[in-house]
DNA sequence: TAGTATGCATCAGGAGGATTGATGCGTCAT
DNA sequence: ATGACGCATCAATCCTCCTGATGCATACTA
């Protein structure tokens, strides 16, 4: 199915041309001259091989041809300019999010309603996985991932720590008569003993990490799966602090120490370059960066 | 109404390759390289603010935004491409002719049957004014005149010589004897007497034009109502052999005289150069050309 | 009726977008 | 493991398209 297709350039003069009887408005609507207004008629009539207006004096006026080729062209035209803005107005249709379970459990699943009310024609579809998509090979808007900030061909904005520290359900650690001291960690079981955070954690508070203490708790690879067996009794679980913080509030999970580990990661919104002007992600990025500022005012001050 | 529009030919890309599922087939269907064509996508994807493919290994596919577009896309270019195809495949629809009252009654209207039948799905408009229309103004596309075969723009084509000779018809001739000499002529009235082609042939005869001898006839401004005026006894009409040969060769008209007038005028097709090839002129100019030949070699003959 | 304004055609000149061809990269298939 | 395939990228080049000035014809105006 290969067209034959008029000169692009070309029709798109002839059909304003024609829609407004005037070389001359044609070329100001296009915002080009009017002499280069007549050449693309020119070429457009010496392909059809017929004239398409008659010069009359100071006015023009379709030929049979161009009278049959006008409201098309227009049409065709109008139907392509309603899909290109559809298109390149992105803000309305489906926002894609890709983050993982813990940040999509804890933090968007919390606050997306305010992001809705604000933007009620614009769907948030959110996608769930461990590894950091490439945009470029699929569908998606927006990325929230840690790390140190730095991805290639991706614009990142910094939203808060990826800080770490124990939690536990009040219930458990009542169970061993609270929870005081770094060793109390080993008389309950510790969720993914073997991640390395817990060491780091345990060495920020000037105590070795003894893996031979720990009463092994359930592996499940995820933090939000961690923080699930936490809420259940089920162990310590070594949770972000940011993300968590709704828990916590609402005491569900208690933090018994307030010293956090770092690896020195971040959570960061990304999406490509080349799309920081989409009105969909420069809303969403807008409302996640607000949301979240609170933290990092908050981080700010703790560092001084 | 001023349409935001897409680059024409960054979305004429998008859509061969949406439609044939590769830039580098779509390249090859446009006509140009692999690499112009990702060029294309490239622009096409920045203006729109949104990838339109995703890049899979050794294929591509289309996001979102790109299955939104794709299909508006095709629609929009195939009716574009139908609205140009009927446009400059202008061999269907009207064909208007422009030519003198004359060559119209005596030859189009004995003639144009044999051109129908062969161009049913073509219909000739024929337009008769004394003037020669001036094509870029009027919506003509072929005109039939006299002269000497040079317009400026115009392609001419030649069909016969202009040369005229006295006719009447039998029955008048009769009445006053017969025909013989030219100074017979004067015992019948002579339409259109102050004709200069009266006096000229009178001299291609080697006879003195002798005004004040004649029998005034009609004066009717046109050779067809000079015809018509002959026909019905009203008098001698000088006309164009070539034209009347029909009316002559029924005896409706007789000729007494071998002798033609000539200001070396002759009959020529004519049309704008630039539409040489619209298929519908070349039908008509071809159909004219080949009606006609017969004539032409009989000129030929004669001038030998 | 001269003078002015309007609209299209034409021309030479020039800027920048579009194209090419080579190259690189990643993946699939044999 | 190696060649084939497909897209991205880059520098160099080409050429399309636009501009600005000018001309011409006509319509309007005083």
């Amino acid at each position: 199915m290969s067209w034959e297709l008029p000169p692009l350039g070309a029709i798109r003069v002839f059909e304003a041309a024609a829609r407004l009887g005037s070389f001359t408005k044609a070329a100001e609507e296009l915002g080009m001259t009017q002499s280069a207004a007549s050449y693309q008629i020119k070429v457009l009539e010496e392909r059809a091989g017929t004239p398409l207006f008659l010069r009359k004096t100071r006015q023009i006026a379709l030929t049979e041809a161009g009278q049959q080729l006008a409201p098309r062209a227009t049409d065709a035209f109008s139907s392509l300019a309603d899909a290109w803005v559809a298109t390149k107005g992105g803000a309305t249709g489906v926002l894609s999010v890709t983050t993982m379970e813990t940040f999509a459990t804890n933090w968007l699943a919390v606050w997306l309603g305010t992001f809705q009310l604000m933007h009620p024609d614009l769907a948030v579809k959110v996608n769930t996985s461990q590894r950091l998509v490439d945009f470029s090979r699929e569908d998606m808007d927006v990325g929230i991932r840690t790390g140190t900030g730095n991805w290639p061909g991706l614009t990142a904005h910094y939203l808060f720590k990826a800080d770490y520290t124990p939690m536990l359900s009040p219930r458990l650690a009542e169970s061993v008569g609270g929870i005081h001291h770094p060793e109390d960690l080993y008389k309950v079981p510790l969720c993914c003993a073997s991640d390395p955070w817990w060491k780091i954690w345990f060495e920020a508070m000037g105590v070795p990490f003894e893996p031979d203490r720990v009463i092994a708790g359930p592996m499940l690879g995820s933090q939000a799966y961690d923080a699930m067996a936490a809420l259940t009794d089920r162990g310590a679980a070594i949770l972000t602090r940011n993300i968590y913080s709704a828990l916590l509030a609402k005491g569900q999970l208690i933090q018994p120490f307030d010293v956090l580990g770092s690896d020195g990661d971040g959570y960061w919104l990304v999406h490509l370059e080349s799309r920081r002007n989409t009105p969909k992600i420069k809303a969403f990025r807008d409302w996640v960066l607000a949301q979240t500022a609170d933290i990092r005012e908050r981080e700010k001050g703790e560092a001084r």
